[in-house]
DNA sequence: CAGATTAATCTACGATGTAGAATTTGTCAA
DNA sequence: TTGACAAATTCTACATCGTAGATTAATCTG
């Protein structure tokens, strides 16, 4: 039995922006992004590819669409304005955590102004400055903190993902570790950095990120110290 | 007249990893990562696209050798040991500040551990631990640094790439600043951001990224004596 | 000089993104 | 009721992509 050509009748389960993006989104976290081309997605909704584009301009559109639906799932946990900067933080870097496979496509939008870039940004400023640091201040600290948390994400979704963008050899049975990739090279071979690694405690430090950000928390106090005095 | 079949004379110019990776690098830095195919470099080359494939074994490692030739730009001005850690971490920005086209491919290479962050960070450890940092302190203070880093020049190759990834209409003329972003949207959103963003002189901040690399600064310092005592 | 090796070209294939025409259904004014 | 129009889908088609496999010619090795 061929598909019916034309104008769907009304009974039947009608295709949405809405519809197309969460098996977008779906596809994107269980196969990866290599793993979404138009005819796939299609083929999962039931339809024709070009059904899509009456409700998507093009692939890049829908790629832009997952994004934002995604970042969407950030707007609620807004619960309180005080909860802290700290508490901003994290959400976004849970979220970012939740869908590995498209940190690079949240990184990139989150970085060349989407939309939802002004949200994140907005809740982070009231942050800062509800912890009393001079607007100068609060600025400056923002933009380290994205900056810092892109880089985090990145770093963090790459490794999550199994098999990456290019899904060959290359960057599969990465050891993603400093120290598993240092034993593939003569041992003659960067003295200082096997010397630093062999002499920390064999746990790992429980969370780079969070010493990341102490690091940077106790910078800005210190920095807002000076500039206001 | 068409191109002669088989192996080619000794006296024309034969093909070469080196000569296909520099061409590929031409490509990418002039044209962007989505104008570099197989065939398109391989007219570039004046040659057939199949011929690659005797020097390099696919696309993806004529991508991952690009990344590489960039990044080899990088060694030699490790001039002296003691130029400090600044001066690391600047090179490394200013590699990338030259191939915004590559943005994605060198952060992504070396925040997945290619080959490359080796180097990096054994010049980075050897800055750090030299400054007179305990070595978990180094660690610590060359992630942050590292994923910083790589935050700041995602975001910056982003926006210096004119026609980004997609080259579609979607990130074409994409403001590229908070403030000018903010005009987009009813004066009644976003308060705190447009309040913070007004305040400030006119001026924007000179170098967004040096006031990081302080803020960090002061804060490993602030860390360390915490540690040490 | 006779293989064997090497490095190129030629041909071909499946996938991808998408333009444009054809087709059917729903809507709404006359 | 009818007839024109709009909307949503399928159908057909194409250029481009990465690359597998066969073919061909120049060079190297015995």
């Amino acid at each position: 039995m061929a598909k019916k050509l034309g104008r769907p009748s009304a009974g039947q389960a009608q295709l949405t922006r809405e519809r197309i993006l969460a098996i977008a989104v779906r596809m994107v976290d269980e196969q990866g992004i290599a793993a979404l081309s138009m005819h796939r997605l299609a083929t999962e909704l039931g339809v024709d590819p070009m059904a899509i584009y009456h409700h998507l301009p093009g692939k890049s559109a829908v790629l832009s669409g997952i994004v934002e639906q995604v970042f969407n799932e950030l707007r609620p946990p807004a619960i309180s304005a005080d909860a802290g900067w700290q508490t901003e933080v994290r959400a976004y870097r849970d979220l970012v955590r939740a869908h590995p496979n498209l940190v690079l496509h949240l990184v990139t939008d989150m970085a060349s102004g989407g939309p939802a870039i002004l949200a994140v940004n907005e809740r982070l400023y009231a942050a800062l400055a509800s912890a009393g640091l001079a607007d100068r201040m609060v600025v400056q600290s923002a933009n380290l903190l994205v900056d810092y948390l892109n880089g985090v994400a990145l770093a963090e979704g790459l490794s999550r993902q199994y098999s990456g963008q290019y899904p060959d050899q290359h960057h599969a049975g990465e050891p993603q570790d400093l120290s598993q990739l240092l034993q593939r090279y003569p041992s003659d071979h960067f003295p200082i950095l096997r010397r630093v690694l062999d002499a920390l405690p064999t746990d790992t430090s429980p969370d780079d990120f969070e010493r990341g950000l102490d690091i940077i928390l106790a910078g800005i106090q210190q920095w807002s110290r000076l500039v206001h005095i």
